[in-house]
DNA sequence: CGTAGATTACGAACAATGTTCTACAGCTAG
DNA sequence: CTAGCTGTAGAACATTGTTCGTAATCTACG
């Protein structure tokens, strides 16, 4: 019973298991499908092409016949974020290792959102309660607590951690679906020559440093790892 | 010329200067009207009340006509954010305080996005290259220069920072578009009450927690500048 | 001063999308 | 076997971003 979000018994890794159950014979529809369902829109064509038309014509049916499960869009996309955070799996706590751990954590909300582009912003600006995402919360909170934190300290920590890695996640994301790798460096490259031809005496810092505010853009994951650090330090230092 | 980010020269404070200029003979239309007349539809309306037939409206005139100055939603969404970044004040560089002052930035970052709910949205998943981001950016980065920081780290920082002001910003405009302050304080109660009420054995830490999870809520201001002394914390440890 | 060309304005319409209406099919209870 | 309920789905409605085609207005030049 280590996975409280859903009720199959599955192995969690895979969501495509139930996602055409009008191939038996019976059309019928659940909410565990729709969100399979959902999902695999995402993978497949991203934020902009996750709509209730799109949901519908995976399921072989109709936009109308899933308001029958699900209220609407909104609702979806709770039911998807629950699904992807009950799937994270967060080890128990070990009080030695407690800043690596609480940093795995927050690695693998970043890379759970990338894995689904669009999802972050989906989960910015709700608070997730569905079951997936209040067990993947209580064992974090056990990180947190193992590191010997004060108790408004581990509350605030809690809520701004996931919301750097969901933030971080959604910017990536939204790239990643605007633009492919090679045009996104070569808006990268743009963009520095842009910074670099600036007027020098208006803007004497962007053009000296234009190589260094854009050249590590490929390498997204450093910049992340640099905040994270950041956070973790700042929150060790609250002990 | 403190101001670069706008061509004109009034002070920047109201945006409804030139909202109607149907009422004096010539309908013109102007980049300029288009995004005062946005601003003041996002601050009316919200985010969701903005749309381009609400802009049209509120200058005395259809839809279309917009398309001429602006080439879409996205493109005027980046302008008003660009006018925004361009109102921003940035202190000169004090490297006894340095750590006060990129505070100070981020801070007003924050509050800028608070006072335009929805443009945070806007914000994130773009670099914004506008005149008034790029000096305020410019400005920003000498904050960071005279705290002496390697120029690797005031790269990422300078991304960072803003980063986080952002997501913070975004994250509050939804609540706060969604649901008035006492509905809002309603809902941190019920959510207290669901955590409180989960089954102990399976959630010990979100149930013993409960209370510090959800008290502070009702001051975000509070968690804000808790994640941000965590970060500047952190940036001063690079030195 | 007047005309031609270009720019701007904008009513109308198109396409995409979230959602609801209404009718129908199939299962279950009595 | 019938009544009713639940789930299904085609059609349609409302909203919204955007484009088309035409009219109005301005600018340049003779």
């Amino acid at each position: 019973m280590a996975f409280v979000s859903s009720p199959r018994d599955e192995p969690p890794v895979p969501p495509w298991s139930k996602r055409r159950p009008r191939d038996s014979g019976r059309p019928r529809l659940s909410r565990d499908a729709i969100v399979d369902a959902a999902l695999g829109v995402l993978d497949a064509a991203g934020y902009d092409g996750l709509n209730m038309r799109a949901v519908a014509d995976a399921l072989g049916t109709g936009p109308a016949s899933l308001y029958a499960h699900v209220s609407g869009k909104e609702e979806l996309f709770g039911l998807m974020v629950d699904r992807v955070a009950g799937e994270m799996v967060v080890p128990d706590p070990d009080p030695e290792r407690w800043q690596e751990q609480v940093k795995d954590f927050v690695r693998a909300i970043y890379r759970n959102f990338l894995a689904h582009p669009g999802l972050a912003r989906a989960n910015l600006g709700t608070i997730p309660t569905g079951p997936g995402a209040v067990a993947a919360m209580d064992r974090f909170l056990g990180l947190l607590i193992a590191g010997g934190l004060p108790e408004r300290v581990i509350a605030y920590a809690a809520d701004i951690l996931p919301l750097y890695a969901t933030a971080y996640a959604f910017e990536q994301s939204v790239f990643a679906e605007r633009m492919t790798e090679e045009e996104g460096a070569e808006y990268v490259r743009q963009i520095h020559d842009y910074f670099a031809a600036l007027p020098a005496d208006r803007f004497p810092h962007i053009t000296s440093m234009a190589g260094a505010l854009t050249r590590d853009d490929p390498q997204p994951e450093a910049r992340f790892e640099f905040g994270l650090e950041m956070l973790v330090t700042g929150l060790a230092a609250q002990r």
